[in-house]
DNA sequence: GCAAAGAACTTTGTTTTTCAAAGTAAATGA
DNA sequence: TCATTTACTTTGAAAAACAAAGTTCTTTGC
């Protein structure tokens, strides 16, 4: 069977919950993704790194209320490369041998 | 959200393919296994292990054809881990949040 | 103007996981 | 008896996970 669409990025847990929460949202906060994931910052940010690092979401930092603001949005690759890790899972699990 | 479904000993690519294909056979053996997911002996023996560890799956040593033979069969403990790890997956993947 | 606080990291270090390669045992076959 | 097959176990090296502590930059309170 096909297994070029799986992805090992998505194996984590976190990275699987923050690219789905970016699949659902146009963009998310760090903070914000920390509160709703309940992560460390240092999960959290490493996380974050190995996905940007992969090109799978870009970061828009500016000042909102006067304080830091770190925006995560997904890039189409990221979009692309979930959707694909998704059917990869799904035709993994529905496998049915003689 | 509850996560409390989500099974980390799932993470692992092989023991996933494992357990589908228990999902959809009642047993099989390692030969078969080994030749279907192209593992290496001691990655399929060692994962194999961890779900045998868990309580998710029984071995069954017999001889056939004058040869060893060893099935693997999911227990009930094994099927339902599979089966709420399955819904925790797709409850995290279809969050929609504000 | 200085201390404290908050955001978003990075660094550090430990623990855990992964996995291939090599080694092993038991049984059969030539 | 020697090779082969099955099904492992052991070993070891590399990678990954992750919390805690440290860092930087900026703002706010006094």
């Amino acid at each position: 069977m096909d297994l070029s669409l799986y992805n090992k990025i998505f194996e984590n847990r976190l990275r699987l919950q923050i690219m789905s929460i970016l699949m659902a949202n146009e963009f998310y906060d760090f903070s914000s993704l920390k509160e709703l994931l309940d992560a460390t910052d240092g999960n959290l940010a490493s996380n974050l790194k190995t996905l940007e690092k992969e090109g799978y979401l870009t970061v828009e930092k500016s000042f909102v209320d006067r304080k830091p603001n770190t925006r995560y949005m997904k890039t189409d690759k990221g979009r692309k490369a979930f959707e694909n890790h998704l059917i990869a899972l799904e035709n993994l699990i529905k496998q049915q041998y003689k």
